[in-house]
DNA sequence: TCGACCTGCAACTGAGAGGTTGCACATGGT
DNA sequence: ACCATGTGCAACCTCTCAGTTGCAGGTCGA
């Protein structure tokens, strides 16, 4: 307990924030939602940046854990995996609820 | 239809997710959450990084719509902005939802 | 076998994030 | 009035991120 804020659990949460905090990540992570599995050219695809930038963001999303791959032919699918993002929701209700806890001590605070 | 993806809401989103992408900004908000309020240099003791990186860290926090400031007195209170954390959540929701559908369309699909 | 397609690796660049230090300015307590 | 405390600039540094280009290596179909 006590220190137990600042761990790897919070260091793999930031990972996670960090991944889906860029407009071009976040942009394909709503396109494998929506599609299920797509390769990297499949991404590049309407995108406005090359395949090798895609490819980079995609090892970004899968380091956090919220994409994996999987290798089929001669092209490399990628997917969403919810997990993570799970995780991720987790730490804003926790944070959520502690700071409606810290309303209700402010206001009694106050009305002294 | 086509352009509506990828518009200034989805630009409010990846701030967000980009001010939680931070280890030293994630345990700002842990903090903010439990205490309720903070001036800058309450933040900062503790913390391992100065007061002035702590302040440019609420300066983007800010900016993300997550936190507020109000002066009081001589020092500045920084407080939490649940709002936007229910956004984010929100996001995750649909991206979650989007996703489950996904799973159903490529299994009917692999089904064949 | 040959060509088309997709992936993988490497080198390079520009810009911005994160952090520090130093100092000036305001405000509260004594 | 004085001093301690907290804030607000501004300059500066370093390192990583996002992106590019070029090319080599597999893999499928004809």
């Amino acid at each position: 307990m006590s220190r137990g804020t600042s761990s790897a659990r919070d260091r793999a949460v930031a990972d996670v924030f960090f991944a889906l905090g860029d407009g071009t990540r976040l942009s394909v992570v709503e396109k494998l939602g929506a599609a299920g599995a797509l390769s990297a050219t499949g991404l590049s695809g309407g995108a406005r940046v090359s395949r090798q930038a895609i490819v980079k963001h995609l090892r970004v999303l899968e380091d956090a854990g919220l994409v994996s791959h999987e290798r089929r032919g001669r092209e490399v699918l990628y997917a969403l995996v919810p997990q993570r993002l799970d995780d991720a929701r987790t730490f804003l209700d926790s944070v959520s609820s502690s700071w409606d806890r810290a309303l209700e001590r402010l206001r009694r605070l106050v009305e002294e």
